[in-house]
DNA sequence: AACAGAAATCTAACACTGTTAGACTAACAC
DNA sequence: GTGTTAGTCTAACAGTGTTAGATTTCTGTT
């Protein structure tokens, strides 16, 4: 039975759960696979692909269920819906965020789907395709640097050795606040703040068109 | 004359700029330093640390002229001021959003500065420290996102290979409004979206209020 | 001036990494 | 059976961060 480039990625994102982006590397990848690293060349070009296609392969676990070309959400629903599902599809990994937020997109990539079609609901909503592509990428960027954040866990307010250390006392006080609400509603906050200031936006047009 | 942690993390930044963050090497380092890869340890306890070190630098370069214990501008000016700031404090290396977003902040750390004034601000403004906690990690984030996407131009927007692919229509037609305003004006519009959706925050905090 | 101790650098190695060239074997087609 | 291609192998290259331990250079004291 000869190996499929699928088995290597799925593999390489088992990896990847059990010890992080550190842990996958080619000789690992190829050891746990029953096979040496060089023969891993002959299936994918180079590790710069491999990532790729691990990226991929975590959107389209989230992402399958979706039909991008039909979606008859509003465009407060999707932005909504894209932000916290990206969220979820990158936090279901290990360093899932470092992954995907490091892809090359090509054509039939997940993530060039996500594009689409977000930009083409912003543009039926009135907004013009600049725009359109401005508002996406300032919600996906958002969503991408929050879940690696989120993952990496070096920020002031992650870990318990902060509280060991002597800090400003406005942090020291949102720190406490901050620790008492989860990822998910400080989460959830920032992506409604965000989608309220593109309604603004969209309000600001439609009333210049008036 | 003996090294000074200060000269390398210096010859580290400018390596930086010449060579991207994979040209950061220790020996490459040592070598222009005249200095083996070994003594480097003797300054320095590992590579971690040294690219904190050159995170807080590339702020420093930036932001020493501001006092954070006294800084008066409204919230909303200096959510402003933050995010471009930011930017530009990254955008003068190659690769400075990677170190900068990348950095576990500790004491005397300008991030963590920043950090705190703006917690500083936003809770004077009448957020409580959760919320303003939020708000924070919101802009930062969104900013790192931002400025990591715009220097490693891996977006499918970026570079002109992309005319050369067949692309849905939609995002063709954004692609081309695109690539007509530049990255700063982007930003700038991200960002003024980003603060109308706070203030819509602040407003519907203040009704509920009355 | 001589010596002790600390500060700074050295050599040499370890255990990794991605990647390539080229030999080898297994499977299939004619 | 022979030839071809698909798939895997060994062996090596050039690089990485990091450590142990020897060695040099500097500094302050007698």
């Amino acid at each position: 039975m000869p190996m499929e480039k699928n088995q290597i990625v799925q593999k390489a994102l088992d990896i990847l759960n059990r010890g992080g982006l550190e842990g996958v590397s080619l000789r690992r990848l190829a050891y746990e696979l029953n096979i040496k690293a060089a023969s891993i060349y002959w299936h994918i070009p180079n590790k710069s692909e491999l990532l790729d296609e691990m990226a991929n392969a975590i959107l389209e676990k989230r992402f399958n269920m979706f039909d991008f070309q039909n979606d008859d959400r509003e465009w407060d629903e999707w932005l909504y819906t894209l932000a916290h599902e990206l969220r979820a599809a990158m936090l279901a990994y290990q360093d899932g965020a470092r992954v995907v937020a490091g892809t090359h997109p090509d054509l039939g990539h997940v993530l060039l789907k996500l594009w689409d079609l977000t930009v083409r609901v912003l543009h039926n909503t009135g907004f013009s395709y600049g725009m359109a592509a401005t508002i996406t990428v300032t919600v996906i960027n958002f969503t991408f640097g929050s879940v690696i954040e989120e993952q990496s866990s070096h920020l002031p307010m992650a870990g318990p050795k902060i509280q060991r250390v002597k800090l400003p006392q406005t942090l020291k006080s949102a720190l406490e606040e901050w620790q008492n609400e989860n990822n998910d509603i400080r989460f959830d906050t920032a992506v409604r703040i965000i989608i309220n200031g593109v309604r603004a936006e969209l309000n600001a047009q439609s009333s210049k068109l008036n």
